[in-house]
DNA sequence: AGATAGTGTCGAAGCGCTTCGACGGGGAAG
DNA sequence: CTTCCCCGTCGAAGCGCTTCGACACTATCT
């Protein structure tokens, strides 16, 4: 193994400067600086991270804890941690990847042992548990998502009430005055998983303000729920034309449902939804909705961390606007 | 931050004896290791990870490389990575997330800057680039999935030409002579992912040893896709009432593509798939299936490594055998 | 009884890097 | 022509842990 000593020697200078050339600290004449670099180059060194951690207390390298329960869209969370790590990749860090199940013993130990720098902790709930915890850490973190009390925390997320609201104004504006929300399984609302009702908030204010007849509808992650809540919404509410979805896997499965049941998409039934853009765009008929916009927040979320890794202050809150694309799935009231 | 030090002091004994007590290296009383015991927990002592690694040259993280490209099930990839980090923490390692993206130079990063120990790479491809890499690595390492030439290196994944055979075989039992599988995207096979090319063979080899007519389609992961492989299925190959789907987004959207042609699925077609048993039990007809064991591999890859950090020797190829679950989509030839 | 072999513990020497204080030399300011 | 300061570099002191060799003891064998 090349060390930091080889390459002074190799360069003429002392391992301080090599340090100093490396990291920018103090000030190296260009003349030196190439010299070192050449040496680096062909000598092939690499600081050994354990060494530099050691020293340094920095270890470069970010927790990420992912959920996996039940009712959690995987491509989103996959596509969160890809956006995590190319991002801190991009400010020299790497990403230790935890799940949920080691709970706050495993964030303690990462922390603790210096094993990382900071933390990134997904599928935060109202009233999480991690919360006291994260609050005492000696490392900064941040969440994704929003708990009931955000003091003290950094934590960033789609604005999911806002996006319950640009979906029904959409609605609203294309004349619709009866619409319903189907939302995520019963249990998601249960366990207080705040976007969930922070969509269900949106909704329901929106539509109060607009003077429309609304309900919502909790709904399990299956094609054959799905075809269920669409009979009980032509039953109960025959005058419905507008529907938000918030759901991923079954917002296909619920058009289906609604075109089997006789319903045309958007001729009798105007739908959006709240889900990734790529689901959005590649079902049958194109759904009009609100993208979750997986990559921002985790970008967003390396983003806060880094600065508060420089010492800066970060925002408690970080809200992302929703953005709502229009597909072919609404059109005017019929 | 309490240290070894503390430790020792508040024991009555030296650094080096916290040290053997922790590791168990060197024989210790149980009396001394009892009363060093209740000093860590008293003191709250977590030995320092980077020191740790300096001085003893081990890191005790693996490196994961997932996969981010087209046609690869992301469900798939997640479950496994789940797999990998609770099978590594019982073995007292962490996970580092890389992704592909940063190829050849992130390997070499993470392995020469001793960043981790051994490295797990998912998604090899018969012709990797990565594999000269691998092998020259100083650090051990798992492939998930078989290359060309898989020499020197320790590969493991499902037996998927087993699997193909064993499908063939289930729909051979049951007397089908006309039979089709259905692939996955061309490009898979352009790129040649082992996995497929050697579902191909198995399904090919079992036909042909029991006489069966035999067919291949490649199929792109979607819905419309699947429909029209089913039309020109029905069109060009009227006799057929046997089909294997090697694909695991359009395995629903096949069926159904069937049956509003006018098939009934077992009636008059059979249809197996290889698929996580997940997928293949939660769709309208429960499917006939061979398990895609996520959870085997990736704690079969992770105990590989653990022999070899052992420095004992670990075999080269590592198959699993495929299990076919029977369930509602398969009967006997109409 | 003396030699032999374990046991259980200690001290000291690193592991490879960062960082602090110091210092020589040159330019600007007085 | 001093004095002061800044730039560029060096040496040395750790960062917190593991590990090697040594050593004192007790037990076992002849």
């Amino acid at each position: 193994m090349v060390k930091i000593t080889d390459v002074a020697r190799h360069a003429g200078v002392s391992p301080s400067t090599v340090s100093y050339a490396l990291s920018g600290k103090r000030p190296i004449s260009e003349e030196t600086r190439q010299r070192i670099e050449d040496s680096i180059r062909e000598l092939g060194y690499r600081p050994h991270a354990g060494a530099r951690a050691l020293a340094s207390s920095r270890s470069n390298v970010l927790a990420l804890v992912v959920p996996l329960r039940a009712g959690i869209h995987v491509p989103v969370v996959m596509q969160f941690a890809v956006s995590v790590v190319t991002t801190a990749r991009r400010h020299d860090h790497d990403v230790l990847l935890l799940t949920q199940e080691e709970g706050e013993d495993g964030l303690r130990r990462v922390a603790d042992t210096a094993l990382v720098d900071a933390l990134i902790v997904m599928d935060v709930q109202l009233h999480d548990r991690r919360l006291p915890l994260l609050r005492a850490l000696d490392r900064p973190s941040v969440l994704i998502g929003f708990p009931a009390e955000p003091d003290g925390l950094t934590c960033i997320d789609l604005d999911f009430q806002a996006a319950g609201e640009v979906c029904v104004e959409h609605l609203a504006g294309l004349g619709h005055r009866v619409i319903a929300l189907v939302g995520s399984p019963p249990e998601v609302y249960v366990r207080e998983t705040g976007f969930a009702q922070r969509v269900v908030r949106g909704f329901t204010a929106a539509a109060d303000r607009h003077g429309l007849s609304s309900s919502v509808h909790p709904c399990e992650a299956e094609p054959a729920a799905a075809r269920q809540v669409a009979e009980q919404l032509l039953r109960e509410r025959p005058a419905l034309t507008g529907v938000v979805v918030h759901n991923e896997p079954i917002v296909e499965p619920l058009i289906d449902a609604f075109e089997q049941l006789g319903l045309r998409v958007p001729g009798d039934l105007s739908v959006t939804a709240i889900c990734p853009d790529e689901l959005a765009g590649r079902v049958p008929v194109p759904v009009t909705s609100v993208a979750i916009p997986s990559d921002e927040v985790g970008a967003g979320a390396v983003e806060l961390l880094m600065k508060k890794l420089g010492g800066a202050a970060a925002p408690e809150a970080t809200l992302l606007p929703p953005r709502l694309t229009v597909r072919e799935s609404t059109g005017r009231r019929p």
